[in-house]
DNA sequence: TTCTCGTTTCGTTGATTGGCGAAATATAGC
DNA sequence: GCTATATTTCGCCAATCAACGAAACGAGAA
């Protein structure tokens, strides 16, 4: 009783249940992103950030790397990948034009804009105001 | 921000990010059933059992009819049947093989085979021992 | 009506969860 | 070594949620 199977679709059910989670795996669409990246346009805490990503990455949404001090995050290329592609399909066509969506993804194109050195640099001083 | 499409959408994720509610959704795959035998085989309290199919209902993921003392749950047939589909088969792909859900299975099976009158009957006697 | 019974609603309780800030970790640059 | 910075871990708090039993509701049976 409460299989694998059942307890990896639940780890992966879970990890959709949550608007923050979810406005990050549509905004890993747009290619790989780097955890800051995420933190500027969703506008929560890092720490929050990272415990999303910990949890998505645990249902195998999201494959990750390091690289120096960054940490990068994407939607899965491997094996995972089959499981993860509908489930990215049907959210796709779920919120097509939803507005909170389409408002990331254009914040997200300017946060994209500059590099990475900057965007915490930016977020430091929006927080001194 | 928090559209409709949004709202609706964590609706169905948060549904289904219970292992109650995935199990009754899988049971009725096996057609029309009446709460009292949701309850005999997921063997919770009924008042629990029925707010798990209004959560499930509420998310559009089941349709429900009354009929004299007994409510009917049934997977969606009409418009919602569109967005259910998807997420049904990602679920029995995810789940196949299962040791719950199949157990599942083999408790309905049994629980269909004597009427709806004397599913709770049996049950109250149970619960005396 | 009155009783019974299937279901739902309500109120409570214990467990889980999302949020933050502080502290720890790790890496780049001096 | 030391400092600065990106990320994670930890501890805490408020909010959410699943579970139950008691009570209310609704429809058939007596």
């Amino acid at each position: 009783m409460n299989s694998d199977a059942m307890r990896a679709t639940l780890r992966v059910t879970k990890a959709l249940s949550d608007i923050q989670r979810l406005r990050i795996l549509l905004m890993l669409r747009a290619g790989e992103l780097c955890v800051c990246r995420i933190v500027a346009v969703l506008g929560l805490a890092p720490s929050t950030v990272s415990k999303h990503l910990s949890v998505l990455s645990a249902a195998d949404l999201v494959d990750s790397r390091k690289d120096g001090r960054w940490a990068y995050y994407r939607l899965p290329q491997g094996a995972a990948l089959k499981t993860v592609k509908p489930v990215l399909k049907w959210l796709e066509g779920a919120l097509a034009g939803d507005a909170s969506v389409e408002n990331d993804a254009r914040r997200l194109k300017e946060a994209l804009s500059c590099p990475p050195e900057r965007i915490s640099e930016r977020q430091r001083k929006r927080h001194m105001g």
